[in-house]
DNA sequence: GCCGATTAGTTTACACGTAAGATTGTCGCA
DNA sequence: TGCGACAATCTTACGTGTAAACTAATCGGC
């Protein structure tokens, strides 16, 4: 377990024009490698990151959602969504149910099928969680998550 | 500027299982958004944050690199690589260069017409750098740093 | 010198993410 | 009632990320 920091891990010969440069690049290129492992997790049971993302969000919300506020929850523009409804309704994970009273949203409901595969996969994810970051202390992690949220705080109303 | 936490923000009811979801959700919402504003500042340029990213590595190293050590540098797997190349060279960005002594390795070299636009969109990049993150301290943003390396610290040698 | 293993790079197929624009349905107001 | 603004969703086009399979060139032994 070496403990090269970013500069050597990408080869870079000449250190960092800033702090603020070096964070940066640290959040995406963690975040990547993060995103890659889940997603090699999530392959064997069919399921890409985003699709997991939005069953783990029905199951949350325990009962219907119109795809607007599934998208909202998640950090992707509108359009993205409903490709993402496609291949989850193909598999038979969720169904689309058009609302009555406001014909133009569409209630997102996720099935029993959905729920067991889930269920199948809460393990593997928890495991997978402490071992990407189960090394960090309690206080390293809330110190961390506080950063994180303090970074966002200046456009989390933009988006 | 509210300072909700990203349990307020995603809309989820529940608290976070554990401190190691949190830490994560927090790493991949942020790094999405961050990665997002940066989509948006180079668009005009007519770049996408990876060109810009294969732009910057090549400006760094200063002459040609063959296009596996590009890949290195980035997160992406190889194959991404093929196309983005591609793509810039469609634009006279790069130019390829078989090289002769082992002609399975071809040479990436930047050109003139990228240095001159990079150089423009210096002044814009280190701007946004310090819009996301310039409201957190010196020693915040080296903690920041920190804990992100040691997270990445438990599988930076198996990718 | 020849054959298998390895390496650099490409191709293909598929799932996203983004922007821009079109569709369809609802609502406010004259 | 009719009409324009708005809202929810879908469509399209393009760039990117992933895995798997393929090509072409080099290397290592014998």
């Amino acid at each position: 377990m070496s403990h090269r920091n970013l500069q050597q891990e990408i080869g870079k010969k000449q250190p960092f024009d800033s702090l603020e440069q070096a964070a940066i690049l640290n959040i995406l290129r963690t975040s990547d490698i993060f995103h890659n492992q889940f997603g090699r997790l999530f392959r064997p049971y069919g399921l890409t990151p985003s699709q997991y993302n939005v069953l783990r969000i029905l199951r949350g919300e325990g009962k219907p959602m119109p795809s607007l506020e599934i998208a909202d929850r998640m950090v992707q523009v509108v359009p993205a969504i409903t490709g993402l409804i496609d291949r989850l309704q193909a598999q038979n994970l969720v169904k689309r149910k058009r609302c009555t009273e406001d014909r133009r949203v569409v209630y997102i409901e996720i099935t029993p099928k959905a729920l067991s595969l889930l269920k199948e996969i809460d393990e593997p994810d928890l495991n997978l969680h402490r071992k990407l970051i189960g090394h960090l202390s309690s206080d390293e992690l809330s110190e961390l998550s506080r950063l994180l949220e303090k970074a966002r705080a200046s456009l989390v109303c933009t988006k």
